[in-house]
DNA sequence: TTGTACGCGTTATCAC
DNA sequence: GTGATAACGCGTACAA
């Protein structure tokens, strides 16, 4: 069982065509005969071919592969990103070399390097570690997705506008406080605006509200211990008032809900919860929670549309400086469910 | 701006060197005078040289690419895996080349041609498209992880002793009567090995028990549905007895948790329930829900540890004929919570 | 310790 | 429509 590869110069011995020709049958049959293209096609079989990409890289320079910089895989958002970016394999062709982010910056550095290395065409950054005025030093095509993006391209979800529907949302229940409990975000991180339009709303409608700064970890225990205590806080700060609460995400939000049925039993009628994301853990949850829904396939298409295209330029003009950054925004859809009392 | 890449040729120039020098500077620095290495190590600042791994992979044969099958990113055990098969980057340097599957053997079989035209060193496999014995035909080193692996190695958690486990808590928390909810799985799968077990502890134990057989999908409500008529069932079937659920996944355990609590506003102390796999929603679920512990690190490292063993052999010795599948089986971990009384 | 020459599998540029 | 030849960037005998 010798593993000798089959390569063109075989292909080409065995139809006395030259290794030109076989490469020409791969990328530009129409110009052969239909009578050669059959024998080299039966050849091929014959011959029991395996494609060779590595040959071609060196000798055309593109090598069809996109990084990924993921920071994690944790939460649903982050796998069901990758889940769709992957699926695009099927309308690029692109293949992606995929590193979990480790939130330092010197690892995420090598892995960068690594990746150009293998002289990837592209790179989508969802990991916070590196700003974004370093990856667009490193002079290739970038998209990045909800994060810091003064420099790169980049497709966000509008944040601002899923706050502020949430807000509606809330107010059209006839909630009487709108809190939103959330960490600071440092005001060029996309997600910020969620802040920024939960307080814009309530300042716009001169609603009671209060911004809650507490910053939620992904442990379960310790983020149920601390909303507990906002609880305790919120009925004693607001008693007798209905409570409409815009939690950042559908994790907090589910934790939340947890620590109000556990401690009444039901979710009291003067809470009113809403989320952010539209993950599983919103419709899974005891009672199906309210949220905004980011529309992850049309932001992982979005990303990929955009890189493509960038990486197109790349190609085909020779000085093309890399033009302005694009920024795209996607808008999230508000998905009402039973933690409100009804959509209108 | 010229895109001019610097080569080894150029360093070669710079210092006066040859390629080869430069190339041992990289591969065997030791051969080399610290004072050149030092005078390389400056030439290659100062000209700011990025590493180019395509020429040597196309001279050494050597990709260092490992390819990646997963059926879906939905369920946070595939994710999770993937997370953790990512993280052995940092032990081999493996770069890990991802395809999500589609369950259509055609596609994989599309991925995986293509994964082979990139000279991927191995394979990791976790969907189920395609049998193993297809997989060992294409002639690389093959690890898969909890699917049917009869002629490739494998990963896989001791389904059957983490059955076992959870009926034992079952039956130690005086359960009259023990439930399962599967569908039927193919003796091949190992998940089979979770019916079985529940099967075999039950009758060992002359307890009351049946396999209730439904299929529960990915879909929430339509899961949600099916459980509550279960539910009615079983309150008929076995009125004033303990019942013990042992569920097959813990997102299931979730739904029929939930059914019950919207049912009967907690669980009734006359349900007893354990799921498998310790996903996030054990934890985050109304009440914290036992559950069988896989220990995804472990899995994936050994996986990894062990396709690395079988591409070296593939290196190193000449004709290595693949020796026989090696299989592996990795415990699962008990993790009693709420849903159960005690763990004692 | 260092250099020469060639090979890896494919594509691109010319010719014919 | 087809073929010879030179890249592409690096590794590796082999020679010095």
């Amino acid at each position: 069982m010798k593993k000798k590869k089959v390569t063109f110069e075989d292909i080409a011995k065995y139809t006395n065509f030259s290794k030109t020709t076989i490469s020409r049958y791969f990328n530009n049959p129409d110009s052969l005969t239909l009578e050669n293209q059959e024998i080299i096609a039966r050849a091929l079989k014959e011959l029991n071919y395996q494609e060779n990409k590595v040959g071609r890289i060196l000798a055309s320079g593109k090598t069809e592969f996109v990084g990924i910089i993921i920071p994690d895989l944790y939460f649903h958002y982050y796998s069901e990103m990758l889940n769709q970016l992957l699926a695009t394999y099927e309308t690029y062709g692109y293949k992606f070399l995929v590193f979990a982010g480790s939130s330092h910056p010197d690892v995420e550095r090598r892995y960068i390097r690594e990746l150009l290395a293998y002289n990837i065409e592209g790179m989508i950054v969802l990991s916070h570690t590196i700003s974004s005025e370093e990856l667009a030093s490193y002079g290739i095509p970038i998209v990045t997705i909800e994060r810091e993006d003064r420099c790169t391209c980049s497709v966000n979800t509008d944040n601002y506008m899923g706050a502020v529907q949430a807000c509606s949302l809330l107010y059209r229940n006839k909630c009487d406080v709108l809190i939103h409990i959330n960490g600071d975000i440092a005001p060029e991180i996309p997600s910020r605006a969620r802040i920024n339009g939960f307080l814009d709303f309530c300042r716009e409608h001169q609603i009671a509200h209060e911004w809650v700064l507490k910053d939620l970890s992904i442990d379960y225990e310790e983020t149920s211990k601390i909303l507990l205590e906002v609880v305790d806080y919120l009925n004693q700060k607001y008693p007798e008032r209905k409570k409409g609460i815009f939690m950042p995400n559908d994790t907090h939000a589910n934790v939340l809900l947890n620590v109000l049925v556990r401690k009444y039993g039901t979710l009291p009628p003067d809470y009113r919860i809403i989320g952010f994301d539209n993950s599983p853990i919103s419709r899974e949850a005891i009672i199906p929670t309210s949220t905004v829904g980011q529309q992850i396939e049309t932001i992982a298409a979005s990303a990929m549309e955009l890189l493509v295209s960038r990486m197109n330029e790349q190609k085909k003009r020779k000085p093309s400086p890399l033009s302005e950054p694009i920024h795209r925004v996607i808008s999230p859809v508000l998905i009402p469910r039973e933690t409100c009392d009804f959509a209108g």
